[in-house]
DNA sequence: ACTACTTTTTCTATTTTTAAGAAAAACCCA
DNA sequence: TGGGTTTTTCTTAAAAATAGAAAAAGTAGT
């Protein structure tokens, strides 16, 4: 099962798509969730994953005029995609319930 | 922010009411999630949840007629009322993406 | 009443994830 | 070339998830 943020961060590279740079996407989490990010919980959950496959890397050298390293941009990969829909069918799952259930949340 | 787990679990104390017991609520995450669940992953963020005050325990001694302890039914607190209202919050505003982001993933 | 059995809870240990940020790398411009 | 800026790499500490053994409390059969 995805983690919160592990959704958060696929989710706003499918946003961002072109422009999905970790810092990029390090300011959308910031706008989304209210809250500053440090650098490592961007990066740290962004490698890993990399490396179980759910997104790829794309190394840019020198080609877009900024300062800094190669940029790198992130890109999903199906088996992202797919757990990204899995994880939003059970959200759905989970909230699909009674009128009054809902009401005494949302009214709180 | 809440864990998923955290999430669910607080959930399931809202939707089973007044049959919000441990093992119930483990049987209801297995349904919603589709796999089963260790006794510690119940218990340990149920106690912790208790111990932030977003949940409260209230020991039936003897009364339901059943074998084992006394079972403890939980139930939520307005604070976690709130967090839980917030989280679903957070969830509206993540998916409210364009149109066109949001077949690309749901059609993978 | 003793024993075997069932159910629920308590407790502990291990692994994984989150979180924060210092340090290094790469590029820009004066 | 050297100072400044941006992005990434790496390390550490704290928190959470995961798994399951052991204990507690009651029931039923003999």
């Amino acid at each position: 099962m995805l983690s919160k943020i592990e959704e958060i961060l696929l989710l706003m590279v499918c946003k961002l798509a072109d422009e999905a740079f970790a810092m990029q996407i390090r300011e959308e989490v910031k706008e989304l969730t209210g809250k500053p990010y440090s650098i490592g919980g961007i990066y740290v959950p962004l490698d890993r994953m990399v490396k179980r496959g759910w997104l790829t890397m794309q190394d840019l050298p020198g080609e877009a005029k900024r300062m800094g390293r190669p940029r790198r941009k992130y890109l999903i990969t199906a088996e992202g995609l797919r757990l990204l829909k899995e994880s939003h069918e059970l959200q759905s799952k989970m909230w699909n319930l009674p009128e009054g259930i809902i009401n005494k949340i949302m009214l709180s």
